[in-house]
DNA sequence: AACCAAAATGCAACAATGTTGCAAACAATT
DNA sequence: AATTGTTTGCAACATTGTTGCATTTTGGTT
């Protein structure tokens, strides 16, 4: 795990950090996405919130981690594949926000499908938001 | 358009304010959905910040409005089409966020693609999100 | 192993955003 | 016109996000 943990950081270009390894750790934990409060409790009261911010932010324009709009108005993270670093994130999956537990998870398997928009619009990104029960809590 | 506000807000259960009749009016008048900085900014000083949230939660809570997660992590709101009301939303459209001019628009016409979820999952509301450049803004 | 430059961190201060309780003002109805 | 329930503005507060700067740490070099 540590080893994995530098081994990610170095091919992002990141230097090795108490910090950047304990956060990038949190993601790795966790299934699921992260928001910045999350991280804060998560990570006890180690860090200033400062770097925190300055983390995530990093972690996003190195591509390592990709944000997903909420409609409550909090910002989640989740870890990017392998496939996507360098900044070229390659987030064509939906994303599902569980009504229920509040877990979002990326469903990597489902591919967003392509759409025709009006004459004039050009598309440069697209993001999909599925809320509803998620497969844990529709079990129960 | 006074008379149509106030239909509006009436057919929509609330009483007729000032308040109210304003922000409603800004919606009318603008053409894309608007954030609450937008509504404090173009309804002046003359209302409250907190009269500003409680109006536009009233109105979502209504179906005169809904809201539109954003990647920047400000939620904006636009008008609800007439089939629409009772807190029953038909927000079945892709909404387009403009990287140049930073405007906000419902397509209507674009319907948003059933997707298929990983068994388990059960979807209770889709939401998408395109992000790219507006008709306005290519034409330049 | 010690040094150095560049980068990251913590701190403080601040700005922006969102929430709550309460008294005063107002709207809808009788 | 009076009454009742709703809405508003204010104040105070909580949360979230940003910036500048001094200090510490990292990664590379001697």
């Amino acid at each position: 795990m540590e080893k994995k943990i530098d081994e990610l950081l170095r091919k992002s270009q990141l230097s090795v950090t108490g910090g950047r390894r304990k956060i990038l750790e949190l993601f790795l934990q966790h299934d699921g996405a992260l928001s910045h409060s999350d991280i804060e409790k998560k990570a006890g009261e180690k860090f200033d919130r400062v770097t925190v911010y300055r983390t995530l932010q990093a972690f996003v324009e190195k591509g390592l981690i990709h944000s997903i709009p909420t409609p409550d108005n909090s910002i989640r993270y989740a870890l990017c594949k392998d496939d996507c670093y360098g900044g070229q994130h390659r987030d064509d999956h939906v994303h599902f926000i569980c009504n229920n537990c509040g877990n979002t998870v990326c469903l990597e398997e489902v591919v967003i499908p392509a759409i025709r928009l009006p004459r004039g619009y050009v598309a440069q990104q697209v993001e999909m938001l599925v809320s509803g029960v998620c497969k844990s809590c529709a079990a129960l």
